[in-house]
DNA sequence: TGTATTCGATACATCGGTGTATCGAAAGGC
DNA sequence: GCCTTTCGATACACCGATGTATCGAATACA
């Protein structure tokens, strides 16, 4: 069944256990990579039977769709309160470091996060919808940065706010596929502030870096 | 068997299968996916059956490495390639357009490449194994910059030509994501230009954006 | 508390993929 | 051209995962 049209009961076990599957979902998932991860492993790891799982979902597709769902949700909100938290202007430094310490925070979400990109590459409908999140958060950082305009001005190349918003964005995805290999959160996050100092300003700040 | 220490013969017969269960893979892969392929699909779409695959490869993990290693190999050359073109020193934004062209060339080589990063992203040892193709990958670009230095300041956040590297890099890596998603491979390319030009230099380009 | 209903565990049939062993047929050396 | 070696196709046994059907247990509602 999996999919309810009419609220049959509530059911307070239930949603338990749902939370359960996706919780434990999640941890396999970015252990092993979706497409390496049978129903069984799931299910196992949560500590219900398959009969739970064909209970709440109809495929592990469906699954992974709603486990990305809630979790990308989760972040979005973080994100647009780290944007939105101080004053109706001022300081786009803060801002890009408290950003940046939500973004990189847990390696396992960008691991599945990545996942679902590869996912969504390959199917149209999956990829609209990824798009349209990500546009929402693009947006977000656009108007963050149409707020600060005067305080920093923005480098002509990249156009107006949008364009800069794209960038950040990109800077981002950057930061992480190298963040994917070498495991290193920290350099990671010091190196996208630089980045998108970079990116945000015509000038002076300060470099560091011989990495790997 | 699979792995020959000794050549016992040299067969023609062999690397002409081989070469075409790499082709098909390719293929597969690209439309499928690493972790939704099964042996089978790939002896299929190469005209072989399951007997010349494991005569050639002993897993799917060996072919999938291979198959990166084969085409990674070649698209590097072409990139040094672009680099080297012209003379001892000149013109960044020309490097930029060749080498721009060459990277965001084929989709399905995307797909794999971003396959093959997550798989990466789980194995230590490939891990390893693909930072340091970067790294060869990337010590060419900073190469090619120092010698455009003097014609071109860097900005000084990024730090040496080495940071700045980096940052050609990461910004290859963000441009590469959306492009997963939306297809667009022109815009892709124009996009991935503005942004090198943004990183590179310390001021004035031309803006164009207003995209999904 | 009784009872209707939902949830999830167990059992079963099935299917697709894997890996190996065997054997005929190509291909290279002479 | 013969004969040896290698390559790849076929057949087989096996396993793990899937999806469904059934049934007992837990839960909401009266």
């Amino acid at each position: 069944m999996a999919v309810e049209g009419t609220t049959g009961r509530v059911t307070r076990r239930r949603v338990q256990t749902r939370a359960n599957l996706l919780r434990a979902a999640f941890s396999v998932f970015a252990a092993k990579g979706f497409g390496h991860v049978s129903i069984e492993e799931v299910c196992e790891a949560a500590g219900y039977s398959r009969g739970a799982f064909y209970s709440n979902f109809s495929s592990l597709d469906e699954l992974f769709f709603a486990l990305y769902r809630e979790r990308a949700d989760v972040i979005a909100e973080q994100v647009s309160g780290a944007l939105a938290l101080d004053g109706p202007d001022l300081d786009v430094p803060a801002a890009v470091d408290r950003v940046t310490e939500v973004l990189l925070l847990d390696r396992d979400w960008l691991l599945v996060k990545t996942d679902f990109l590869v996912h969504a590459a390959r199917d149209p409908e999956v990829a609209r919808s990824l798009l349209e999140h990500r546009a929402r958060l693009r947006q977000a950082v656009a108007d963050r940065l149409a707020r600060a305009r005067g305080h920093t001005a923005l480098p002509a190349v990249l156009g107006d706010t949008d364009g800069a918003a794209h960038a950040v964005v990109a800077a981002y995805d950057g930061v992480t596929t190298q963040l994917l290999l070498d495991r290193d959160v920290e350099h990671a996050r010091t190196w996208l502030k630089q980045l998108l100092t970079a990116l945000l300003t015509d000038g002076s700040g300060t470099p560091d870096h011989t990495r790997n």
